[in-house]
RNA sequence: GGCCCGGUAGUUCAGUUGGUUAGAACGCUAGCCUGUCACGCUAGAGGUCGUCGGUUCGAGCCCGAUCCGGGUCGCCA
């Protein structure tokens, strides 16, 4: 093996000049083409490749050199650049070739446990356990810059308008609501832990109350929670708070920084202002808080015709006080067999709903689950009043609203996939707004904040506080992109004694409320300008941007399912000397 | 915690009704090869069929348990 010397990189592998000059030129062995008297080389870094070429004129001791050469070693080479016989169009250096009149060994490597060119089908596992090689793939690489790019673009945006970075406590107090914490244990407090920030809401909060006007932060966020193909336990988010402004600010503000990442990572111009869309709107076209508005099939409220019916699944629905609605998905009756329909009705069965009905139309006559409680004219009725045309099929939910909405938004997106209607290279974001405030839960009885404590109703909603707890929106809002919610903001509370109010109808006792946010309490006595702000998954978003459809190929070292990590094997046991350092003593589990 | 899917050479996969020595492609190793770029040709090495147990004359295949991975529901203020 070799070493540098005084030998130093002149051009990335991807960025040589493509007309004769000398380079240096340095990276990993993507391929080894040895033919006998004349052996190619493709080396590669995080640029792209470049072709290093040895034959006749090639001192012979180099060229015996580089035929010990093989895949992923990691080699210096300086020559000529000089055209190639034949040209490969795939790469942008394909006109060119290097003839190497100095080839240095800097590492030697075994046979990697999968080809780094051909990784696409290698199973996860695999590829996560050995994840420094899979970053080595274009896809990944191409990713991560990605994701710097737009954490880039995101820095100068904001910085430009104002904004100052500030840094916000990784070890902070646990207020055990919502999602669990991430603990950390005090060595010189046993028996105390701070926890691991699920986001740095109430230190931005704080930094307003101190002054800093606006703020901003690519902050890494914590959540113990059970992992999906779109949630990590740690992630990124990037938090921003302004003052003297209201949501309307905050969400231009924001629509400033859309136009501009979307400009200069894809090239596209996004339109402003965004459409807005308010929560009760979005749940009743399309049944969901996020959705993709890519397509149509919008939902159809059809109660006062299935009030009408003999159907008693339909009747009794509405006399529950639910409610009867429906999707026409258009020219489906040919991937939707009864067999396939059978499936999304067990479908939407495990999402709550007790069963669905149905019409399909692929005959002259449709085929409706439940004709025989329709009186003469009425199936001709709803059809034509729904749009419905042969070779269409129309999905109906009966139920309390909510889980009609729910049902029928989860269909939507699941038959519109499998119809293929979804264009692509299509970014539709919509603002949800006047979200409620309240939620009830259903197990405990209570209604519970929908957001964080410090939301700031609608002011025309304060005086329903207390009387009327279901009809109170928020300030707070969403950005949806595509189905994806991206965003949330609001403005908080900067009155205590709304505060307290609003404590008090979540149900929080004095000492609770001292307990757990005294000091945020507190801090809001000495004047604080009115603000809100919002923060952004930057892991989701990068994942919409590169294409992705799993947060896995947007994050550099991610953990699986089960929250650990497959390449170092974390979380791990420690030493017996170091839980006795922080008075903790773990409880046998085993059996 | 529930449900669904998967685990066979280094990798991706095939493997018949339970029946002889578990195959292919790519990769790897060696040899040959002067214009390749999915280089080509020849030869070779490489397997605890995730693990444990059971049924059977006989298990990659059937049964049970378990581990690992993926998806999803619960959960994620």
């Amino acid at each position: 093996m070799d070493t540098m010397g005084k030998l130093r990189r002149t051009h990335y592998c991807g960025e040589v000049p493509l007309e004769p000059c000398e380079v240096t030129v340095c990276g990993f062995v993507q391929k080894v083409r040895n033919l006998g008297n004349l052996i190619f080389i493709d080396l590669r870094d995080r640029t792209g490749i470049v072709q290093l070429a040895f034959g006749d004129s090639t001192d012979p001791e180099i060229f015996e050199k580089a035929s010990t050469v093989r895949n992923e070693y990691v080699l210096m080479a300086r020559g000529d650049i000089a055209p190639r016989e034949s040209i490969n169009r795939e790469i942008r250096t394909g006109t060119v070739e290097i003839r190497v009149s100095e080839l240095k060994i800097l590492s030697k490597a075994q046979t990697t446990p999968f080809e780094i060119t051909n990784s696409d089908k290698v199973n996860d596992e695999l590829k996560l356990k050995y994840r420094y090689l899979d970053l080595r793939t274009k896809k990944l690489t191409e990713n991560i810059i990605t994701r710097h790019r737009i954490a880039d673009v995101t820095r100068r945006y904001f910085y430009e308008n104002g904004f100052i970075e500030i840094e916000t406590p990784m070890m902070m107090k646990s207020t055990p609501e919502g999602a669990r914490d991430y603990l950390v244990p005090s060595r010189i407090h046993n028996g105390k832990f701070y926890a691991l920030p699920q986001s740095p809401q109430i230190y931005k909060q704080l930094l307003m109350v101190a002054g800093f006007d606006r703020y901003i932060q690519l902050a890494r966020c914590f959540r113990d929670e059970d992992l999906r193909a779109d949630r990590q336990p740690e992630f990124t988010q990037i938090d921003l708070e302004m003052s003297f402004v209201d949501e309307e600010d905050i969400r231009s503000m924001a629509e400033g920084w859309v136009k501009r990442l979307f400009k200069e990572i894809k090239g596209i111009d996004i339109e402003t202002p965004l459409p807005r869309l308010t929560f009760a709107e979005a749940m009743n076209r399309y049944g969901s808080d996020k959705p993709d508005t890519r397509f149509g099939m919008e939902i159809t409220d059809i109660s006062d015709f299935a009030r009408n019916t003999g159907f008693s699944v339909f009747t009794g629905a509405i006399e529950a006080g639910g409610t009867v609605r429906a999707i026409v998905a258009k020219n489906a009756a040919q991937v939707y067999s009864r067999k396939e329909i059978d499936k999304l009705v067990e479908h939407a069965k495990g999402i709550g709903a007790k069963g669905l009905s149905y019409i399909r139309w692929s005959e002259d006559v449709p085929n409706c689950s439940f004709a025989k409680f329709l009186a003469e004219g009425q199936l001709d009725e709803l059809l034509s009043r729904l749009g419905a045309e042969k070779g269409d099929v129309v999905l109906i939910a009966a139920d309390r609203k909510k889980t009609v909405c729910t049902v029928l938004g989860a269909l939507r997106n699941m038959v519109a996939k499998r119809l293929g209607i979804i264009p692509e290279n299509r970014f539709n974001f919509v603002w949800i707004v006047e979200m409620p405030f309240f939620e009830f839960n259903e197990d405990t009885n209570q209604w519970e904040a929908a957001h964080h404590p410090f939301t700031m109703p609608l002011e025309e909603c304060i005086p329903l506080l207390d009387s009327d707890p279901e009809n109170v929106r928020a300030t707070a809002f969403d950005l949806v992109l595509n189905g994806t919610e991206l965003c949330s903001g609001s403005m908080r509370i900067t009155d205590p004694e709304l505060q307290n109010r609003m404590f008090e109808a979540l149900g929080l006792t004095d000492e609770e409320i001292e307990a757990k946010f005294g000091f945020l309490v507190d801090a809001y006595k000495y004047g604080a300008p009115p603000h809100g702000g919002l923060g952004l998954g930057l892991d989701r978003l990068s994942m919409i941007l590169c294409d992705a459809d799993n947060l896995r190929d947007v994050v550099a070292f991610p953990k699986v399912q089960n929250a650990s990590e497959l390449m170092s094997g974390c979380p791990s046991p420690v030493d017996e000397k170091q839980l006795e350092e922080l008075g903790i003593k773990i409880r046998d589990n085993q059996q």
